[in-house]
DNA sequence: TCTCGATATTTGAAAAGTCAACTAACCAGC
DNA sequence: GCTGGTTAGTTGACTTTTCAAATATCGAGA
């Protein structure tokens, strides 16, 4: 144990580390790619959760998406403006406001999924079949363990 | 395949869906008790990249953060203001500017890492020491891809 | 129907992050 | 010892995120 660290903290050994670190690296190499087409991270994560033909309550997309409710909402604003999606309040229940894709952001959908795609061969690359299933497992087994 | 999704996109199958959101829950939680410490996310990075009686150069803590270079500027500066780090060029080469913990600092990393810890805990409760060690080895080669 | 508590969003001010341009220090080759 | 290229950091303008307080809608029950 290292004499100066009183916490004997070792990186390699520490889970937290290369799970923030990888999904830093693919948050990175995916803003460059979505800035070549004018998006970033916050308006991926819109598109992806919200299915063509589908409506989804802004707040609906800030939980599956992890932000908080004003900053989705500002989000969808400036989204708006771009006329990728269309926001307007629920038919049975004015609370929600319902976000929908424009044509123009079932587009850009299908654009920046395959930049995330590609971006996911590379991080993939080499690993079998049965190891990317045990990955998803073993994630799927953290958010469950850290959802309440 | 989903008539009216075109990229039949399903979540469950999504590798970086599970990684993200595994890693915003993990934030969030950090998030919820750094606050009560009157701490948040980017001080705790910092926290931990730089060890007790070690220097780190600000473009270090950067890069090993996955956080921009101004970003973690200000970071520092604010960690400086607070009293948690000492920010001062390098003797050898002067454009270093290296950072170390304050007495203050090290007491604070302490405590930080036990809520980290008590967050792993909960994390990868029930998973057995190979399982543990998967999910580094696995991370660590999904870096090693996506790092150039 | 009217009111209260709960839910969902909206707002505006404050904090944090980002970009692009600038400065400072270093060093290899003259 | 000067010069030009390179690396590391700093700055200020701008954008995005966050917080806390306000608004809007709904549904149960007096």
């Amino acid at each position: 144990m290292d004499e100066l660290d009183p916490l004997g903290f070792e990186t390699q050994e520490w889970p937290f580390y290369w799970l923030t670190r990888a999904t830093g690296l693919y948050l990175s190499r995916l803003e460059r790619s979505l800035k070549a087409e004018g998006l970033d991270v916050a308006r991926y994560r819109v598109l992806m959760c919200v299915r063509p033909g589908q409506a989804r309550s802004i707040g609906e997309i800030a939980e599956l998406a992890i932000v908080k409710l004003p900053t989705m909402l500002k989000i969808v604003q400036r989204m708006q403006a771009d006329g990728l999606v269309l926001a307007r309040p629920r038919e049975e229940d004015g609370r929600f406001t319902d976000v929908t894709l424009t044509s123009a952001g079932v587009d850009a959908r299908q654009r920046v999924w395959h930049m995330a795609h590609s971006i996911y061969e590379k991080a993939f690359s080499g690993d079998t079949p049965p190891d990317r299933v045990t990955v998803n497992e073993q994630m799927a087994r953290i958010v469950a363990r850290l959802s309440d």
